[in-house]
DNA sequence: GCCCCGGGATAGAGCGCTCTCCCCGGCCGT
DNA sequence: ACGGCCGGGGAGAGCGCTCTATCCCGGGGC
């Protein structure tokens, strides 16, 4: 920046006291006479002191910043390094990760460093950067089951909060939603719309939560009359939900109702049924889940259920604050409830 | 992490070397034996040694990271903190941003530091953060013109690269694309398909793009026999495109036409006009510009004008990278020429 | 009047790294 | 044979901050 920044140093002289109080004052920390408190504050700001903070992070060994690591499992080799970050972002379930986080910790004057992981090389990277303090704990959201990242982040010891409960168990802190219940919200609304013949969408049954959804939705169905109910995988992409409703579509042409796993998956059952000649919600009603954009751009707009995630993200940024403080040393998890948002479509 | 991470020290110890060389050995700087070399690697190995980022960069006066700012004008004064990140990454815009940004980024072992400043008080605070050291140079993306902290950065002495030429001029450089050049493709191919009656939805005009653009398809349809094209402003959301389109169909029912200034505003044109029972693109053809993944999910898929963002976004990067080393000196603007994507829509 | 006490300030020792300066020894030129 | 040069290595001075140990001094207890 400017040729030279002033230091404590400087700081110090102009106030005509020594380093320490100076650092005292800044950190409130102490007490310090509020005569030369004054004087300390009026020579920082004659200089324009900014404190260095590659120094104090050195002695205070913080650097005021988290990781804020998006996973995939390396599912997709040949692809781009950066076509990863792309697809991740182009899903508006991470802008409200995003925003959650920062909502927690901006008001701290701390910052989210974005890295991503979805290979063995990255990872590894990841967890070099991390080991060298350039973050003093991650924050994961992982895109796929059996993301090896948190086994590796807690084998290393890094403070770490995860998004959601990992397919395998580890020794981390995480937030989740109480996926049953949003899909019971679901279940409950289709039947108490009348509908008969539903059929659901889920998403990769290798993600706990899809599990979750699937069996919170049976459970529901199953205690209302319905033993049965088709059941199709989809991949949490539009294209996905599309192909699934095809395929249910061919085997129950006289569905009714469906459950799709999340907005994306319902916003192609919809276009699906749209193309088949159904009319959503008189021939079908759809429910879908997350609640996010384009559960309200979709047309008809989407009943959903909806996911805090912005709370859900900054509740995960408090309690990752906690493990690096050390106030909390235990993993802990935090469960959300869900909450059913009537729109057009079911 | 650990109970005491090995420092260099640990490891000069354990090669029976010093400090000095150690160092020498990591950052591969002036002639090291090649077998102290080795021995030097595998006492890095044995006592698995991560070298200190902050101690590094208090002496080296580099953080290794860069901010990236999301820089709003502070216009929704109610508005939370928070939603303002959200609102932000719903536009797949921000994604492809980050990526390539990221892509710049990772091979070089630096990463993104995200950054938001939506009103006067968040824009102080970032400029702070900057000022102590948190990051060596901003690469910053406006959503709004007549954003002033482009020109706080460039007082404040901060390397800085924007994303898209600056309303006010400032001495700092960005990144750009061709916009006149965009809207060019998208007026001859609507005039080539053989429409007649063309209207166009603009950008909020205190946006320079929006002007370009808006200037670049008047002149060519001007060049092509049509001195006067019915024009709207939107604010480029899906919204202000289905109004803007609203406005213009009243008044020219026989539109055969539309050139939108970005995808989210042709996927509301699109809807508005079946909804009005136009279909698309057999009664009217529409053009979207930015080929972002709206234009893909929409129906029809819409035909639009392809900006290059990952590229460009990864030559800021890079732009800043040559202005932080020293480089580069002078700013400098890198111009993108767009191409245009057919898709069904047009 | 002396001693002890404690609030309020300071001195100075690092934190872990880089980098400049210096030293050593072998090889060349004359 | 000797001095200079140069490749390869070491010693040590900081970078700017925090924080512990220490000091100073006024006041209260006996």
């Amino acid at each position: 920046m400017s040729r030279q920044a002033p230091t404590l140093e400087d700081v110090a002289r102009v106030a005509g006291v020594s380093r320490a109080t100076v650092s005292r004052v800044i950190n409130g920390v102490r007490n310090v006479d509020p005569g030369i408190q004054e004087v300390v504050r009026q020579a920082i700001e004659r200089t324009g002191y900014a404190p260095n903070r590659a120094a104090r992070s050195l002695v205070t060994r913080r650097s005021q910043t988290v990781a804020l690591i998006v996973s995939g499992a390396g599912d997709t080799p040949g692809e781009e390094q950066n076509a990863f970050a792309a697809r991740v972002f182009a899903d508006p379930f991470f802008g409200r990760v995003v925003s959650g986080v920062v909502g927690y910790l901006r008001p701290r004057s701390m910052h989210p460093l974005l890295m991503f992981a979805e290979s063995a090389e990255t990872r590894s990277q990841v967890l070099a950067d991390l080991r060298q303090g350039s973050a003093d704990g991650a924050l994961v959201v992982s895109t796929h089951a059996d993301d090896p990242l948190p086994a590796l982040l807690a084998d290393a010891g890094v403070p770490t909060v995860l998004f959601a409960r990992p397919s395998r168990p580890v020794r981390l802190s995480y937030v989740d939603l109480a996926h049953r219940e949003g899909a019971r919200l679901a279940a409950e609304h289709l039947l108490n719309r009348g509908c008969r013949r539903i059929v659901t969408v889920t998403g990769p049954l290798g993600v706990a939560a899809s599990q979750d959804r699937l069996a919170g939705f049976r459970d529901t169905m199953a205690r209302g009359g319905h033993p049965y109910v088709p059941v199709a995988e989809g991949g949490f992409t539009l294209d996905s939900g599309m192909a699934a409703m095809s395929g249910l579509l061919a085997e129950h042409p006289d569905v009714d109702g469906v459950f799709a796993a999340n907005d994306l998956m319902a916003q192609g059952v919809c276009q699906l049924l749209r193309e088949r000649g159904r009319a959503v919600p008189d021939d079908v009603a759809v429910v879908g889940f997350d609640d996010s954009s384009v559960a309200v751009t979709c047309r008809p707009p989407l009943t959903t259920v909806r996911q805090p995630v912005e709370e859900m993200a900054a509740a995960m940024a408090a309690l990752l604050d906690e493990h690096v403080r050390g106030v909390r040393t235990e993993p802990t998890s935090l469960i959300f409830d869900p909450e059913l948002v009537l729109r057009a479509s079911a």
